[in-house]
DNA sequence: CGTCTATTTGAATGTACTCAAAAGCGGTGG
DNA sequence: CCACCGCTTTTGAGTACATTCAAATAGACG
């Protein structure tokens, strides 16, 4: 159950097994089924969590009811609204299971615990926050500067193993462009490679 | 030439006055010329610069030459390539004056010096970095879901300082349009809003 | 097999871009 | 003081990329 999330986290900090019993008993495990709403607009986010098994979604729905997806997460992913969840003030975010999903979750509390008992953790969630940036960085730079088709290309290989397990739609809310325009993105690539 | 970064940092934690001569005794104060480069793409970024007086920009350079403008930075602001100076990797960034300015540096050693010295500035570059992530991800927010001319508007928003101070293909570059348009986008709003 | 949801297709439209040219603006030197 | 230069902004025509809306088709599930 834990396995993963410690090899996550030895990427970055080595722990004895004490610190990954004191970690891992401030996790809390939750199993939620597809369509879980885990977080609202308008309420503090009060966890960061571990996907163990299966895939969420965290979205904007903009003033004209418009969904735009800020990210997935998959497996040994973290998910989270580090900005309503830091400063615990209302998110302007939904988080969204799309499948039966496992997750290990850290409340505002036992964060503090965490690093408060064993502090290497800063580093973990500095990185965390870190690569969020970058990661959103470089989206903003491909949002801008790039074409629908290279976007899409870009979330293939980013996310290989989303596009079969989420519907179309949910892709086009993340890459910014309507779901018509998805398909026809798919058309042009399936007659330009036809067989490699 | 510390009043003001005193302030800035008091904002989010209090601070002796031994702790604030540590903190200032490892700044670098530099005042360079318009135009000067002061991180290249492909350079390691040895700074996180506070702007005393003047204006910056980040920006990327595409394959195709495109610029786009991630940041600018004006009195009060931080700049840097947070992904490059953490890392110690290649930036993807360059960074320039855009007026004489003055600044105060701060390298990757005086840094962890500072962090040893007074801990309590790991509060200072954890909120830093979140703001930046914050500010980004409403960025591109509104570059996927929102019109050019709201955009612009939020731009002038968020710098309200900046628009007579840089030229307007600089701002066309940080909003994700041609230059042409923005003159466009200027054109409306003055039709539409001629004396409020 | 029928129903519901997701995807594809096509026509008409719109937003923003490209390219080229003209106009504006600020500084410098004769 | 004015003329000229370089840089920035504006304007306009033609174009491209992506959207909207509506309808047809395909897939999944009971």
């Amino acid at each position: 159950m834990f396995e993963n999330i410690l090899l996550n986290v030895s990427r970055n900090i080595t722990l004895t097994d004490d610190e990954k019993n004191t970690f891992t008993g401030l996790l809390e495990r939750r199993m939620v089924p597809r369509k879980t709403v885990l977080l609202r607009a308008g309420d503090i986010c009060q966890f960061e969590a571990y996907i163990v098994k299966g895939c969420a979604r965290i979205y904007h729905v903009d003033i004209n009811g418009c969904e735009i997806i800020l990210s997935f997460a998959v497996e040994d992913w973290w998910i989270s609204d580090l900005a309503s969840f830091h400063e615990q003030k209302p998110s302007m975010f939904f988080i969204e299971a799309l499948e039966k999903t496992e997750l290990l979750m850290l409340s505002p509390k036992n964060k503090q615990r965490l690093l408060h008992e064993v502090p290497k953790f800063e580093r973990i969630f500095r990185i965390l926050i870190e690569r969020s940036l970058y990661t959103i960085q470089n989206r903003l730079l491909s949002t801008i500067g790039k074409s629908a088709m290279d976007r899409y290309l870009e979330f293939v290989d980013m996310y290989p193993t989303v596009p079969p397990r989420v519907p179309q739609y949910h892709i086009a809310s993340y890459i910014g462009v309507s779901p018509e325009f998805i398909s026809i993105i798919r058309r042009r690539l399936a007659s330009k490679a036809p067989i490699p």
